[in-house]
This record gives structure tokens, C-alpha cells and sequence, in this order.
DNA sequence: AAGTGGTCTAGACCACTTT
DNA sequence: AAGTGGTCTAGACCACTTC
């Protein structure tokens, strides 16, 4: 006997299957709703598939294959013997999936950042229109130079809804340590989940080229990301330019 | 009662896990070692998951984590209903996976190629390292320019072991139609399967500058992309010059 | 020893496509 | 009606971690 419903949010009776969806994306649903609400928080351990089966009336097998997706899609971390862990930015292994930029030779060094500008703005309609505002809103507006080896690289602006990062300043900016996101995470709550961006290569205008310490018309690599978080809800936006003559863009095509 | 194996590939009794390795992995690089060697070729049926089940003496389920995996990579295609396919790039769907460069707006639109030399030298030894091929063995070398409606935007030069593509000719690459992913696979039976990009600005030399018809200078973004057969054996390299004024390069983080 | 995720099986049923 | 992939279950056992 198999007591699963066709069809649990019944659209009628005799409704062949008009809006199917399989059980585990609903166990998938649930599962991403409580990790949006904050019931686990980014780095917590969840509870366990038995758990969540009792929980959601399923088989584990069904819980199993909703984690799986989330855990493809690196909202959550299983761990072997351990359990599953609410994915967190706090980590190296995060770190190299929102930056891309790597030296030519040699391994990954750390960088360190300077503030340029941090300031509360309104919005522009371009930057509105990206970020689901009305065009006026306030928006925070950074910019800053990250350095590696003390010789700067990348100069990058970004645009935060000033609804979600309400206190949110230079001190916080500058005293924090480790990644940006997860700053964004732990204290202001919004987890960015995935981003895409569009990149092109552009000459350095004379602010860009007196940042980077190099000529005016230097070839930059310019990409203009739109990052997201739970529900494909746009959070942030964010202009890096790079300077390519000894890193590049790693890049896998699969 | 169960049946299956702890370690079918025995290390010696009694060892408890020095080298545990999932049955429906060694059933994926059965099914893989079909895939590379012909026996199903791209676009093809391949036979259904219950007569891999009986020809691997496995379960259904097993075979069906194998092809899930296989399917998450891009190797084959499950259509509920009528089977599982080989992929194969003479799909519009397999066309935008290596073709990243979108128009800023509007779709995206067909492309013609116009191709500049096509000759068969010896591996410069940056070529040969990447290939992993002897300094100095035989590879194909092509250069081509691709516009989109008569405006040429991408200038790009191919190097391909001259082993493996010994026909390959410019009357056979101008006469073709479609992909060159299509014509390489079709024709020489060797399918590109992932590929790993490095990207940077770079001024446009006099060569690229000329034939993309742009000033010497002008910023270009360039891609240079080592593809990847069965067995991460790398079988391309590819330097693409791409014009970003009206383009951008397309990419996901997630 | 107990708990967790990971693997494997066998069987039932569903949705989709073709005959 | 038959065949295919897709979903769901229940149960057994394995590998890994912690107590």
C-alpha cells in the first residue's frame, strides 16, 4: 500500500495531473522556507533526514532527495558521520565561488581592502530597476580597492537595497575580517545564494587608472554582477574591474 | 538478503575500506567507457535503465544514480516517456554551453564564419605542454573570424592534435554547417565534454586590429580555453579575441 | 554503541510517449 | 496497452564520526 498523494494541494476532484509536483520538491520548498526564516542559521547543523521525515510525514528517501538538490546547489553541506550544515560564506571553501580573479602563477593570496567611499545614496534608475526598487530608494553605495601583495587590482563599486543593510558603515566595513558575504550573512541576515554577471573588457578612465596605478586606457576587465538570495530576490549589485596583466578570470565551461 | 558486494575489486580479505568505491560509480564508468568507445553514439537511444540493470546485474535504482550523475554532467539526456540519449552538440540547446558571448540586447543571432588559415604545423611547445603532446608533434591550427549580422566580433585561433584530426581540412570546416563541436564529434569522433577558461583584457594588436576592424589598442576581452574529452584528456586549445562594445560575456555563479 | 549520511535493493505506482 | 523515465516507500547494510 502507497499512501503518497497524486496531488496533495488538490486542484479538484478527478484532476488528472493539471499541476503536478513531486513530493520531495515540496519537502525541498519547506526545507529552504525554514532556512530562509533563519530557523537553522548559515554554519548550523540541521536536523537530521530521520527527523525531517518524521517532521514532513515522508520516507527518508524522499528527504533525501530534496537535500541532495539544495546541497547541488550549495544551500547546504552534508558531511558523512556529521550531518548536514547550513552552507555559511565563512568558509575557504566558499570563498573562490564569487571570486573568480586568480594570479597567473602561484597559488591564491590573500588581499587586503581599502574604502574608498561608503555613503547612503539614492538610487539611480539603472541600479533601481536591477535591484526590484523604485527609482529614488535608498540604496548603500561602496566603493573600494582590493590589493594583493600591496599592489592593487581590483577596484570594485556595489549597491545594497538600504532597506536590508540599514547599519551598515565604513567602521563595520573596515573592523570586519574575512569576506564580504559574510558580513552580509551573520549581521545583516541576506545570504547571497548564486550571481550572474556580465563581463566585458573596457579602457580605465582616469578615476580607475589613478586607483589602479596605471594608464588611462589601460584594458580592464569589467564584470557587473546582480547576486541573489533565497528566491531569486536580486541583493546586490556590483561592478569589479580587474586589472589582468598578471591574474585572470577562471573560468569552467561544463 | 543482499548480495552486493563491500569491494568487488577485492584488495585482499579482511581489509575492512582501504579503497570503498560505490557500486554505482564503477556501473557510471562502465556505462562512460560505452559512451567513449562508440558503442552509443551522440543523438542516439541508449539502451533503458532496466536492461542496463540486467546487463550490469544490478538494480534499477543503482543504474538510475549512475545515469543521474552522467546526466548532471552532460553526457546523456533523459526524456521521461521515450528514453535516454547520448548528448550531442547538434542541439541548439548544447550551442550556448561553449558560446558565451550574448549581444547587450536582443537575442541572440546566428553567426558567420570566415575562415583566415587552416594548416597543419608543428606544436609550439606552450601548445604541445597544454596538449599534452611531444614539442613539436603534428597539430592543426586554424584562425577564424566570427560576425554576427556582417559585423565581425570574434577573432579566434584553434590548436588540435593532428593525430586525432587528420582530415580536417578548410574546405570540410567551411562546408559545414553548425557548430564546430558538431563537425569535430560527427566526423573525428572526439566529443568535447567540459573546458576550463582563463579570461583577461588586453589591448587589440595590429593583426586583431585589422581584421576586427577596430583601432590598435582598443580593449579586447580574450579567452583562452583548453577542452576536455572523455577522461580529462584535453583535445583543443583555443584563444578567442572577443569585441565587447555591443557584447558581453555571459557566466553564472552558483 | 549509537547516530549520521551513503549505498543498494525490491516493489509499487505515476507521468509521459509511442504503438 | 506497453515501454520509458520519475517518484515514493520500507528495509537492510555500510562508512564515518562521536561518545
Amino acid at each position: 500500500m502507497n499512501s503518497v498523494p497524486t496531488n496533495p494541494s488538490g486542484e479538484g476532484p478527478g484532476s488528472a495531473s493539471p499541476s503536478f509536483r513531486p513530493l520531495y520538491q515540496q519537502i525541498k520548498a519547506l526545507i529552504t522556507q525554514s532556512l530562509q526564516s533563519g530557523e537553522w542559521k548559515p554554519g548550523e547543523l540541521m536536523p537530521s533526514e530521520v527527523e525531517l521525515a518524521v517532521r514532513f510525514k515522508v520516507s527518508q528517501g524522499t528527504v533525501r532527495k530534496a537535500i541532495d538538490e539544495l546541497a547541488a546547489e550549495n544551500l547546504v553541506v552534508r558531511r558523512q558521520g556529521k550531518g548536514t550544515f547550513v552552507a555559511t560564506h565563512h568558509e575557504e571553501r566558499a570563498h573562490f565561488r564569487f571570486l573568480k580573479l586568480m594570479p597567473d602563477e602561484g597559488a591564491p593570496r590573500p588581499h587586503e581592502n581599502r574604502y574608498l567611499e561608503v555613503r547612503r545614496i539614492r538610487a539611480p534608475a539603472e541600479v533601481a530597476r536591477l535591484l526590484e526598487l523604485k527609482s529614488g530608494d535608498a540604496v548603500v553605495y561602496i566603493k573600494r580597492v582590493m590589493s594583493f601583495d600591496a599592489v592593487p587590482i581590483i577596484l570594485e563599486e556595489l549597491w545594497l537595497p538600504g532597506q536590508l543593510f540599514k547599519g551598515l558603515t565604513a567602521e563595520r566595513l573596515v573592523e570586519y575580517k574575512g569576506p564580504m558575504y559574510g558580513l552580509f550573512e551573520s549581521e545583516f541576515g541576506t545570504r547571497m545564494i548564486r550571481a550572474t554577471e556580465k563581463i566585458r573588457a573596457i579602457g580605465a578612465d582616469g578615476a580607475a587608472a589613478e586607483v589602479l596605478n596605471v594608464a588611462e586606457g589601460t584594458p580592464l576587465l569589467c564584470a557587473d554582477r546582480v547576486s541573489f538570495t533565497y528566491g531569486d530576490r536580486p541583493v546586490e549589485l556590483r561592478r569589479g574591474l580587474y586589472l589582468t596583466a598578471q591574474h585572470h578570470y577562471q573560468n569552467e565551461l561544463s
